[in-house]
DNA sequence: AAGGTTAATATCATAGAATGAGAATGGCGG
DNA sequence: CCGCCATTCTCATTCTATGATATTAACCTT
């Protein structure tokens, strides 16, 4: 998605350009269909998934290339030792236990967030293993936070940006809509979503901010619509809220 | 590890190079380590860092980098589309019901075997998820597999190279009983290890083959020693094996 | 706090790697 | 058996990647 046509480093974006296809696909990719999603000659393609290859990120199939079995034991590396990750997992299961709801842990990579780490709060069993998982930054109590609570980000650009969105219940939101909501988020410190991106979902979420400010990640609670009709008026948007600066305060800050 | 030190793509080798060292510190790594252990120039560790910082595979953190959360995303996304992993998966289950042992599937990447998935059998409940955990080919009877089972392995000079290995329990093994295992394992076309790589684990493995005769994983079957003692002349070993084929016989050929 | 030390980033000329056009190979299906 | 599509190879040109050095920023010690 993400062209940095710059010079520096090309080869090795493009590297990941192509990675990134793969990722997002969710299937084989043929050769010639990667060299067209990326936009790159077939010949450059065709080094790039070699050397994937090689280092096993991209694995290659009967009907195309898909990502492969390293990103797996990277992935485990970065469990294993993202501090945020680490600091957070006891809160996410104080908050999991104390309110019987899912408690969720992004942090955001380039125009998207991604599922860190989650604790189930209840009842119904988890079937799919969903960490991992790539997720827009709009819609969603866990994304606003990112794009509200982050400063540097030009809320008006962004909302212009994102306009019109359907949400899950279909609701169209225009620009001022979205802008208006992402303010909110913004002095609030908090974000609310109901059935935005999922139906029948309800979720607050909170960002994670270490002491320079910096946001670190968002942290989520979410349940079934029909059990949260008052989060609005209930505490569990300050819970979280709290939940998260606890969390922030005691992640050592980037720089 | 793998020094690439060849000129093609040169970049995005490094590139790799540095992701595979943070992967492989399971710590924060400062710049001027991560230089080290690769070997390359600090400027361009410095570049290739960050433009693995960019695309989310590196995180950066107070006191150094670690791998980052991209390549969870990637992750999930190769465990969605894997051939293997999702051929094998209902296999696992069977093979953990009816036994009560744990089933493991592993690919190879490079010079290491990467647990793609597992179903634990019984009783103990698994505490940490291994999954994407980073193994060695050779203690073990699952990594055994794909050294011995692989006619282009000079089985030989691979095991010059391996020895000598020292086991679980004490036992270090010279040249000769590395090389007469690994024919041991040629000829049978399945695996045993008793207290090799973990103590009190013993274990029976099998490669999955494809019809062109490319081993596409292992799948093992592992629990306590003592619940293992008669490993040897039981249909453990013939069952995997089975199991196996039949998960190789259903992926089609890579080429 | 201030000075000394170490880490991270910026600058720049040169070498050589990366690129893309096209040709050649290899598989697959009809 | 033949033709088609996907992949791999070849090669000259250009621009990117490189590494020595300089600069800035952070850190720790006292």
């Amino acid at each position: 998605m993400t062209k940095p046509q710059q010079n520096p480093m090309r080869s090795v974006h493009r590297a990941f350009q192509v990675l990134s296809e793969l990722e997002l696909a969710q299937r084989p990719l043929r050769l010639t269909d990667l060299a067209q999603r990326t936009g790159l000659h077939i010949a450059t393609t065709q080094r790039l998934v070699n050397v994937l290859t090689e280092h096993g990120y991209a694995s290659r199939h009967s009907n195309g290339y898909t990502a492969g079995p390293a990103a797996l034991s990277t992935a485990h590396a970065f469990a294993m030792t993202s501090p945020v990750r680490l600091i957070a997992r006891p809160i996410l299961e104080e908050l999991a236990n104390a309110t019987g709801l899912t408690a969720s842990l992004y942090v955001r990579v380039q125009n998207s967030r991604v599922l860190i780490d989650r604790v189930e709060g209840g009842r119904r069993p988890q079937y799919s293993l969903p960490i991992g998982e790539r997720l827009p930054l709009y819609p969603g109590a866990a994304g606003k936070v990112f794009l509200a609570c982050d400063p540097e980000t030009d809320l008006d650009a962004t909302a212009a940006d994102l306009a019109p969105v359907t949400l899950a219940d279909g609701t169209v939101l225009e620009h001022s809509a979205v802008l208006a909501d992402l303010q909110d988020v913004r002095t609030r410190g908090f974000a609310i979503s109901v059935n935005e991106r999922q139906f029948d979902t309800t979720a607050t979420a909170a960002p994670i901010v270490d002491s320079a400010g910096r946001i670190l990640g968002s942290l989520g609670l979410s349940g079934a619509t029909a059990e949260l009709r008052d989060v609005e008026s209930s505490a569990l948007p300050s819970d979280v809220r709290r939940a998260a600066q606890a969390i922030g305060s005691r992640v050592p800050p980037a720089n």
